[in-house]
DNA sequence: AAAAGGCTCCCTGTAAACAGGGTGTTACCG
DNA sequence: CGGTAACACCCTGTTTACAGGGAGCCTTTT
């Protein structure tokens, strides 16, 4: 019986370590390649077409070409090869992105090793998997979706946002504004469950796309 | 004898109204023109040459032209008349372009109104007034600034760094990394530190610059 | 051999952020 | 007129961030 052929990239070692000990245990899969960027596996199966590589499994956050772009590319020029994505990362827009470019399935990497194993042979029968986490995230972001929130955002709401993006606290915040702490406790909440994202950073992500500062 | 002319520009009406009453009390202080943005100020004075402003108080944080903007346009095209920022800003950036730009003065928008005035008396008599807090500010660049950090992060300083701004917590990256939570805890405050911002905002608004994320 | 810098880990605190609920007021819109 | 959204505020919690220390190990440079 052939065995399935599979790839692995991720920039972590020890990662890429611990996955490939638990599928060499498994008879029926063979590790043809791990890399640390997504280049040098599109590099691979560009040059061996006749391969028949069966699997892709990538991490998302890598120099170089991310998981993202990886997955992409696979799609684009080699459809029949299945992808995987095991990340950390699940942001909303990364979810979309690799669901609109058809991704064959992912889960984070604090999955269980027999999420790992299932995720595998689900995809490799033909099926998608995605972890309840992933699946979490795609839906909020359908929800947040709905009203493009791009200019959703109150004047107000800017106007704070700017400033959270400016590193003041809420309290700084709200003495500058002659508002109460709470109410800028309130702005946060709102601003960070409408734009999706989890904390500060991901405010001060969204406030630099809207040109509210730098 | 004559008084001293003034003009103030903040986007903030409270704050303007507070500043005016303040002065209005004096009765060597006249104050000629009130703007929300920067632009006005500039035009006013464009245009009238020969009214002979004394001193103009700005914030920063305005729409339009900044109030680093107006500092440096006036001092390049009106040199005689003197400038007082007061802002909630104070960031490494901001009181290093303004002191290069020969800025008269910078006071927190937290400042006593005894501290106001002792600043404006200070500036019109000719000499230069920083509050203590602006001056420790700028001597905090001065060190950072000595070794230009914008490459003397080392990789996993970068690393850590990529990961706040993707919005993980310190326990996330320190799995992530298979790291104590302490040492993620250690790289966030030398990042914070070294890069003299106040916190996860000016880290990520910092890992943007240099291209970590986005 | 000492110095210096990078990496890792730990401790004690306080302040702030984050999560989830809620109230009441305007003011605009269909 | 009722519905909706923005705005301001409040409460009770838990978790995380932030500030200030210190310490040991390892490698490269002086």
């Amino acid at each position: 019986m052939r065995k399935y052929k599979i790839i692995i990239a991720d920039d972590h070692k020890m990662f890429l370590d611990g996955l490939m000990s638990i599928l060499a245990h498994k008879e029926t899969y063979e590790i043809i390649l791990t890399a640390n960027n997504g280049k040098n596996v599109a590099k691979y199966l560009d040059i061996n077409k006749d391969d028949e590589i069966d699997l892709v499994i990538t991490d998302i956050n890598m120099p170089e070409f991310s998981g993202i772009e990886l997955n992409s590319y696979i799609k684009k020029n080699h459809p029949s090869i299945k992808t995987l994505v095991v990340s950390m990362l699940h942001d909303t827009k990364s979810v979309q992105t690799l669901t609109k470019d058809n991704v064959d399935g992912y889960i984070p990497k604090n999955a269980e090793k027999d999420e790992l194993l299932l995720a595998i042979e689900t995809i490799l029968k033909g099926d998608k998997y995605f972890s309840q986490s992933i699946k979490d995230v795609y839906l909020k972001g359908m929800f947040s979706n709905e009203k493009n929130m791009e200019d959703s955002l109150s004047k107000r709401e800017k106007e704070v946002l700017k400033l959270i993006a400016q590193e003041f606290t809420t309290q700084e915040i709200a003495d500058e504004l002659f508002l109460s702490k709470h109410t800028i406790e309130s702005y946060r909440k709102n601003l960070i469950s409408k734009l999706g994202v989890r904390n500060l950073a991901g405010l001060t992500k969204y406030a630099i796309k809207l040109g509210l500062v730098e």
